[in-house]
Formats: C-alpha cells, sequence, structure tokens
DNA sequence: CTTTCTTG
DNA sequence: CAAGAAAGA
C-alpha cells in the first residue's frame, strides 16, 4: 500500500517521459511492488493466473522476463531490490492485509460459484499472493538473464532509496511513494512499456507514460523540508501507522507541517490517547534512518540461454519459439546496452 | 502486463 | 498501419 502522499504531490513536481530518456540509467526496481503488479493484472477474463501444466502459477515469470527484456533494450539498466523481513512497525498493516486476502478470496469463490466472471476477477486480482517460492524463483530467473538483484534486510524501498542517494542508481522504481521518504532523490512510476491502463471499474482506458517525481523539485513546489515531508506521511498514514491521524487531509496536514517547521512539534501535538507520540517519533527516525545493506554489487552479466529455457520453457511450460525471441533482443540489447560499462552518451550515439 | 492475432 | 481483441501458461 504504501504511504498516502499521492494527493499531495502537485502535478508540477511530475514530469512525465518517455522511455528512451531513462537510456543508460541505473534504476533500483522495487521487485515486490513490481512482481506483485504482474501477478495481479497477468490473468485471464475470469481471474485465473497463467500456470504451468503442474497448477504453478507463472504470471510473475512472464511479466518479470517480457518487462526486463523491454527495458534493457530501451537501454535502462534495471537493478532489482527484494524486500527482507518487514519491520516490527509494520505487523499491523500486514496483518490486514492478510485479513484482506482472506477476505476476497471468500468473495472469489462466490463470485465463481455465481458465474460472475468479471467479479470473479476483481476478487481473484484482491486475493492475489506472492509466495517465497515465487520471489525465489524470479530471482533465479534474474540470475539467468544475468540482470543484479540486491536483498534487503528490511524494506525494499529503503534499500533502493540508499542506492540511489550514494548514487549506485540513478532514481527508485516503484508505484509507492515510500522510497521518497525514505530520501530517494527521484523516483520513477509507471515503468510499463504499454502505456495503456484500464480505468478501475470501466471499460475505458487511458495513456499511462513513465513519471519521474524529484525529491527536491517536490519540497520546493511543497515549501518543505525532507523531515517535514515525512512528518506529513506520518501524518497521512504509512505502513507503520495505517489511517495515519484523524482530522488530517492532504491540506490540513501540510498546513500544519508548515506552520510548525519543528516536526517533533508536530508529532507531539497529536490527540494523546488516540495515538502515541514517541511511537510516531518512532516511526519517523525509520523513515530517516532505516536499515540497508552496503555489500552489494550491480554487476550486469551474460544472459544465459540454457538456464533461462530450462526455468522458463523446461520447468514452467512457455512457449519455445517466444522465450527464443524474447532471450534473442536480451543478449542483443546486452551486448549493445549493458556489455562493459557504457556511458549515457554511448547509448545515444549507438 | 506483454505479445500476437485480427480487423478496418 | 493503428487499434482492439485474444492469448499467454
Amino acid at each position: 500500500m504504501g504511504v498516502n502522499l499521492r494527493e499531495l504531490i502537485p502535478p508540477e513536481a511530475r514530469r512525465e517521459v518517455e522511455l528512451r530518456a531513462l537510456s543508460g540509467y541505473v534504476l533500483a526496481l522495487d521487485a515486490y511492488n513490481m512482481l506483485y503488479q504482474f501477478l495481479t493484472a497477468i490473468r485471464q477474463p475470469d481471474g485465473t493466473p497463467l500456470m504451468d501444466r503442474e497448477g504453478r502459477v507463472t504470471s510473475h515469470l512472464s511479466g518479470l522476463f517480457y518487462r526486463t527484456i523491454n527495458l534493457v533494450e530501451e537501454g535502462v539498466k534495471p537493478v532489482y531490490v527484494f524486500d527482507g523481513k518487514p519491520p516490527e512497525m509494520k505487523s499491523r498493516e500486514v496483518e490486514e492485509r492478510l485479513r484482506r486476502k482472506a477476505e476476497a478470496e471468500a468473495r472469489y469463490r462466490r463470485a465463481v460459484e455465481a458465474g460472475a466472471v468479471e467479479e470473479a476477477r476483481k476478487y481473484a486480482m484482491m486475493s492475489a499472493r506472492l509466495t517465497s517460492e515465487m520471489v525465489e524463483e524470479s530471482k533465479e530467473l534474474l540470475d539467468a538473464m544475468g540482470i543484479p538483484w540486491v536483498q534487503a534486510p528490511a524494506e525494499g524501498e529503503a534499500q533502493a532509496a540508499y542506492m540511489a542517494r550514494k548514487g549506485d542508481a540513478w532514481a527508485t522504481g516503484s508505484q509507492d511513494y515510500d522510497s521518497l521518504l525514505f530520501g530517494s532523490p527521484r523516483l520513477v512510476r509507471n515503468l510499463a512499456i504499454t502505456g495503456r491502463r484500464k480505468l478501475p471499474g470501466k471499460d475505458q482506458y487511458i495513456e499511462i507514460k513513465p513519471e519521474i517525481i524529484e525529491l527536491e523539485v517536490l519540497l520546493r513546489k511543497l515549501g518543505i523540508t525532507r523531515e517535514q515531508l515525512i512528518v506529513l506521511g506520518v501524518l497521512l498514514g504509512t505502513d507503520y501507522n495505517p489511517g495515519g491521524v484523524r482530522g488530517y487531509g492532504p491540506k490540513t496536514a501540510l498546513r500544519l507541517v508548515k506552520s510548525l517547521v519543528d516536526p517533533m512539534k508536530v508529532l507531539a501535538s497529536v490527540p494523546r490517547g488516540e495515538y502515541d507520540p514517541d511511537y510516531l517519533r518512532k516511526v519517523y527516525e525509520y523513515f530517516l534512518n532505516p536499515p540497508v545493506n552496503d555489500n552489494y554489487n550491480i554487476e550486469f552479466r551474460k544472459p544465459d540461454r540454457d538456464k533461462v529455457k530450462e526455468i522458463l520453457v523446461e520447468r514452467h511450460d512457455f512457449n519455445p519459439e517466444r522465450v527464443e525471441r524474447a532471450f534473442e533482443r536480451l543478449a542483443k540489447a546486452y551486448r549493445e546496452k549493458l556489455r562493459s560499462r557504457q556511458s549515457r552518451l554511448d547509448m545515444w550515439f549507438g
């Protein structure tokens, strides 16, 4: 879910770009966020995901494989960052998610029984769960493709933001805004190829392009500091204090944060009894100083055709011709865009 | 979601 | 060729 920042980000702080504009940049991508999106989106009209002959779900592998190839073909250098153990502070949110999934599962079964196809799809998507097997196999596929990935000790968004802050990545990539609170200098959203997205509940589609949100620009437009942005997030709600503080929407929260420059004063001003200011302070400090891993290396290796085929074709019944064709695109992109240290200029002039 | 097929 | 529908596993 992530922090409730959406409505607070002014349109002027969002910059729409073509995927090509990101050519040559390392992007630290929130793997969980992306795999989860594939798992929910890649389904038949009735909600059934893609599955191999043994009934194992493969939607996430299909999405990861084809999207990664599209990215590197455009010169983008993806590094996938995987979540570690969620912090204790997240347990309430994690439990709530589990509860919602169970609820959606029941509704899904009821919809299937009733023959309500569209409804079945909706609840199938809501009940989708990323298993540890799916995560491990995604890492295995990335290894076979020669694409680097990094294991975060805790939150992937925190690790990705750290890598971007250090300059090892140009930006973080996720649909969520948390990495901005964790201090990422740039966030890229909507990292898809197909610029088409279905409007929820309607049969309409709108064009979606990647968008860049620059932290410095965002802070300037809002007239606040990063510390104040974190407090703003806490007022509006994060995974660690879901729901935020009652009575605060985007406007009131921004006004309060700006009127009391000292972040601690804002957190101390919440109604006692209902909220624990000490806990909120802990959340604030977590965003400022999360656990991260410093021992990672971002190396793009030659893709291994046999391994890719073993995983996708032999193990999971992907179509051999399709995989072969896509692999060829990957191999070519590796030679032309990833191998050796290519500068952004090389990327533009070929 | 991405690719491939179908259609105007 | 572009847009929409269908398939992918």
